[in-house]
DNA sequence: TTTTGAGTTGTTCGA
DNA sequence: GTCGAACAACTCAAA
């Protein structure tokens, strides 16, 4: 008697080596049939922005392109998700589906409901590991607990049985006797207006290959100088797999055996120390997932629940300055910038323009969360939320409630040069570097020579720094207080320049 | 249960 | 220009 078929029920794994759920399917024995479900009204009110639907459309031809190397194809249907696995299920006469597990809580909900429901009708679903390098319930404090402070829990995820080998991608896919019918990548309308579209692709490669190309590329050249160069949103210090990872083109298995490989080749202290630098910033990956995972809720509120309280200001004139870039200051405005025209930033670059936004502006986390989910390519809701909440304090780790990044020091000290400033904000880009990060300090001649006139060619800053600065750490300090801040002052905008 | 040491990424001020 | 201290108190994790 034959095997039946088995769904291959693809989300954010879209690959086809180091994928568990792939593998499962393929050990069942019978015929596989790759399927992704359309369906982003189901991950409300997270549901997959304006980039990620570029970067989901790219890498869905990929996949698909991919499995018909292997004698398959990629199955695409609409939601809702189950009814359209069903009907699969009754067009193919599978009787299981292999998935892999999604932390974000509007999906695991969904799949718990999907799943229950293919159960009844007789399937059996698989659910594999997900994209990470370890599994929340195996990562616990001494106590049971999940951890909440990064340190303690990098640690215990190191002193963990390291990850497995992952298994390499299957060289045919058993096809089904006749394949169901198939939406076209194109038919679900991910693509942006043109002119968007031209800047992402200038950029960016999404697919299984591409992300290769990429590991390759930063395991060799990126990981000796990840310590001493990530930091610079001016140089290509960093990886810039975090699209290829959140879309599962390439699984955090994969990073990590790529780069210890390397650091054992290397051997060197210096070659261990590197590699150990860039495998932490896949710990960050991880930790925020396995946060999500236990606290679901913070996607949408803070961890720390006295900043339930926190004293926003509601400003849609400087919200405005901030999502375009003009807020007067140059690095905050060039990391907006190459974020819109990218899809991505920097992550010091990530940092400041985070910091200005929840404590210069003192607008809510949760206004700059929304933003970057649209606008990134690599927006995943797990290291958006743990990103946001570090930089409105609200989250994670203590954050010292006085740590309030000045833009134009973080800009001379990790943009000394002006190179990123220049590249991104043209009206400042014959702005000698000494002045860049700060036209409206610069004398009138400088600013002369160089074509700017504040106000005019570029807009002098939306607020004071100094007193922005005494505004958060007095709004900081009425939340300690467990008190409102006097009068609704607190929550008004600091005077301009 | 209590205690203890520590906590990604900073800024400012004054000596 | 450089350097160290101050900037709160709290929570976490382990002993």
């Amino acid at each position: 008697m034959s095997v039946p078929p088995t769904l291959v029920w693809f989300r954010l794994d879209l690959r086809l080596g180091d994928n568990p759920a792939v593998a499962a399917a393929v050990a069942r024995g019978g015929p596989v049939v790759p399927v992704f479900v359309w369906a982003p009204e189901e991950e409300a009110p997270w549901e997959p922005g304006a980039a990620s639907r570029w970067w989901l459309h790219h890498s869905l031809e990929a996949l698909d392109a991919a499995l018909r190397r292997r004698g398959s194809r990629l199955v695409i249907r609409r939601g809702p998700t189950e009814a359209g696995l069903g009907r699969l299920v009754e067009e193919t006469g599978a009787r299981a589906v292999t998935v892999a597990e999604r932390v974000e809580p509007a999906v695991a909900a969904r799949d718990g409901r999907v799943s229950a429901a293919l159960r009844r009708r007789g399937v059996e679903v698989e659910r594999t590991a997900g994209n990470l390098l370890f599994a929340p319930d195996a990562i616990r404090t001494r106590s049971g607990g999940p951890f909440r402070v990064f340190t303690p829990f990098w640690k215990a995820c190191q002193a963990a049985p390291a990850p497995s080998e992952a298994p390499e991608a299957p060289r045919r896919l058993r096809a089904p006797e006749s394949w169901p019918d198939s939406l076209r990548v194109r038919d679900l309308g991910l693509l942006p207006a043109a002119d968007r579209a031209a800047g992402l692709r200038a950029d960016w490669t999404p697919g299984e290959g591409g992300a290769a190309a990429l590991l390759g590329r930063c395991v060799s050249e990126i990981v000796c100088a990840y310590a001493d160069r990530r930091d610079r949103p001016d140089l290509e210090g960093t990886s810039r797999l975090s699209p290829h990872l959140h879309f599962g083109e390439v699984g955090p298995r994969q990073v990590w055996t790529a780069v210890e490989a390397h650091a054992a080749l290397g051997g060197d202290r210096g070659a261990r120390a590197a590699a150990a630098a860039f495998l932490r910033q896949l710990g960050w990956r991880e930790f925020a997932h396995h946060l999500l995972a236990h606290f679901p809720h913070t996607a949408e509120r803070p961890l720390r629940e006295v900043y339930e309280s926190f004293p926003w200001a509601r400003d849609r004139g400087a919200l405005a300055a901030w999502v375009r870039g003009r807020t007067g200051y140059p690095a905050v405005d060039a990391a907006m910038r190459e974020l819109w025209t990218r899809g991505w930033m920097h992550n010091r670059a990530r940092m400041i323009a985070a910091s200005f936004l929840v404590k210069d502006l003192l607008l809510t986390w949760l206004e700059g969360a929304r933003w970057f989910w649209d606008t990134l390519v690599d927006a995943d809701l797990a290291n958006n939320t743990l990103g946001w909440q570090w930089a409105a304090g609200c989250g994670a780790d203590a954050a010292p409630y006085f740590r309030i990044f000045n833009p134009v020091l973080q800009g001379a000290r990790f943009d000394p040069r002006a190179a990123y400033v220049h590249r991104w904000v043209p009206e400042v880009a014959r702005v000698p570097a000494e002045w860049a990060h700060r036209p409206w300090e610069a004398p009138g001649p400088v600013l002369e020579s160089a074509g700017v006139r504040l106000g005019k060619t570029y807009p002098r800053p939306v607020v004071d720094h100094a007193a922005a600065r005494e505004r958060a750490l007095a709004a900081l300090a009425s939340l300690e207080r467990g008190s409102a801040p006097r009068g609704r002052r607190a929550a008004g905008r600091p005077r301009e320049r």
